[in-house]
DNA sequence: ACTATTTACGCAAACGATGTAGTAATATTA
DNA sequence: TAATATTACTACATCGTTTGCGTAAATAGT
């Protein structure tokens, strides 16, 4: 029942504790029969190393953190997964964080990881995450962070993320090519770096094109789906309602959807609408749903490669470095001209 | 920097390093003039105590393991969600393990987490877990497991479900009842006792309804899509196809619109379809996708509060207890008889 | 006033693994 | 052959906390 321990391993084989602890991982000071009778009975009873006492001794945890908004988004989901496949090659194991976008909470976080109980953390901030004291303070304490998608470019390190800004031109110029004339952009907050980004892209796109930037057209949505709702059916409602529609994020596009469907606003029709999505129903939507995809997969699996990269070199500073990998366009009905 | 330990923050106070101990954990022992001392000066300092001291100390590792197939999953990302609220309610961690369906990972998995890293396991097993001595041995090591979802009947502890059988009856009552006479069920492996009880409220509606149980109806899909896929798509090929499906999961039903799209069959004119799912999306799909949803947040957030009831209490045993969520039923348009 | 009790603290031994410094015994070299 | 090096092991201190036990001083009881 009681796991097993050195000691009691080096009272059956009769051996010191040291000597059992070097011959399990495979030091030169021990000899060769010794380290294969040690071997043979550790497996026989099936010992493993009490991660505590390691842990503890060797100020390693071979534990790192993983800190998203959410997890219900498949995004994130498809991000961890990544995150969890190079964790587990490398030994590794993944404790998860859900900061439900409030930043009091992804405070408390950080100050719950300071003591050393991880050896990195992997994170994407939340959409209020204006202020990124609590996570300098955090990379003073020499445990390295690596962001993904949503960065604080205000830390040094390194951050792996989607070309927002060039996905946001294509969007963009995607609409106006199907004869979109007022398009509307449905922001997540207004604090990080991505959503300027994106929002860069689509306001750079229409001045390109000598269309009016209108404040008004900028729809800064929050956490609470409700009120998206309402934002968004007050800016569909009434006569003066944009003919485009570039949201930022996969669920401000479910919940145009679904204010279209009340207001029996046609899509592609009345209005046309793309987004940032990794929803894998996309083109099961009733019209399907254009979308600009990112590598989420391969962005968490990257994000935990790159901090592996410096664990296993003992470094706790990392560089700053953006790593970039790009989304694709897919267009379907929901943004389509219908000839 | 480096962390404060309690050595320095002693000295500092002139105090032994067991008075500044006992201080911060409010000890009768210690007076409360220097109780206070002692915590403002923790305060300042930052003190956090190391974790893998008082783990190691206190055989206590403050840490659950959650253990399930997939996270790109809207059932289980709704779980986790439901998991981690009551984690960090109760002030413990959560690591994430993915087993990808593959029993060999979960064996390996669990293997890892015998070393008392974890004080229990909450866990969905993969689809191919047709044997727990994996998890009996896991046991054995005196850590608690509870189930949810996916269980393992064998495993004496307690479980965390839906009215899979009554949820079972329901849908193919439903589909029976909107002129469905040959339904066929969609079944993820064969081994796991969620699928045996959706499988028999399918089979029991037919019988009551004195519809035959043909053995070709019962598609044992895997893991793998494209095999799915294939499936599927030889199940609705030819003439002697069903009328009905009923989908044991999501994705299933997702693969089920993709080949009727490509065989150009209708739903819900051609055949009509129901599946378990948390899918966000049902009701925007084309055509609307009617479900049996399972309420995942609170099988997640109750699997843990069972948890967490026997490890406050230090108890490592649980004894076996059925707990049994209901299920809702949202009819859309895919099982509709149209008028 | 003298013992009995309580209060408030310190000492030191764990928890289990690791790594440095030592030590016999054997092997190598000049 | 004596000095030196190598081999194969053991002893012990250490990581940071926790906790049982000991103890001096203060308080209470008779």
């Amino acid at each position: 029942m009681a796991a097993v321990n050195l000691k009691q391993l080096a009272k059956i084989l009769d051996l010191s504790i040291s000597t059992v602890s070097k011959a399990l991982r495979d030091s030169h000071e021990i000899g060769d029969a010794t380290k294969l009778r040690v071997l043979a009975k550790a497996k026989e009873m099936d010992y493993t190393p009490n991660p505590f006492a390691s842990g503890l001794r060797r100020n390693k945890s071979k534990t790192i953190a993983v800190v998203v908004p959410e997890v219900a988004n498949n995004y994130f989901a498809l991000a961890i997964n990544g995150i969890e496949r190079i964790a587990q090659e490398n030994d590794y194991h993944v404790l998860i964080y859900l900061t439900h976008e409030d930043i009091e909470k992804e405070k408390g976080i950080m100050k719950h990881l300071e003591n050393k109980r991880v050896d990195g953390v992997l994170m994407s901030v939340t959409m209020n995450t204006n202020n990124q004291t609590h996570l300098s303070d955090f990379q003073q304490k020499g445990i390295p962070i690596v962001f993904f998608d949503r960065t604080c470019h205000e830390i040094e390190t390194a951050k792996v993320t989607t070309d927002d800004y060039i996905s946001g031109i294509n969007a963009t110029k995607h609409l106006i090519e199907n004869e979109c004339k007022d398009i509307a952009f449905l922001s997540l907050g207004d604090d990080i770096s991505i959503m300027q980004k994106r929002k860069s892209g689509y306001l750079e796109e229409l001045l390109k094109n000598n269309m009016k930037t209108k404040p008004e057209r900028i729809i800064k949505c929050g956490n609470d789906d409700e009120m998206n709702y309402d934002l968004i059916k007050k800016l569909l409602s009434g006569k003066n309602k944009p003919d485009g529609i570039f949201a930022s994020v996969e669920k401000l596009a479910i919940t145009t959807y679904q204010v279209c469907r009340e207001l029996n606003i046609n899509i592609p029709n009345d209005i046309k609408i793309i987004c940032f999505s990794n929803l894998e129903t996309a083109s099961l939507l009733s019209p399907s749903l254009s979308t600009i995809t990112q590598p989420a997969y391969n962005i968490g699996k990257t994000a935990a490669e790159v901090m592996f990269k410096y664990l296993d070199k003992n470094k706790t500073y990392i560089p700053n470095e953006n790593i970039i990998l790009q989304s694709t366009l897919h267009i379907r009905e929901s943004s389509q001209q219908i000839v």
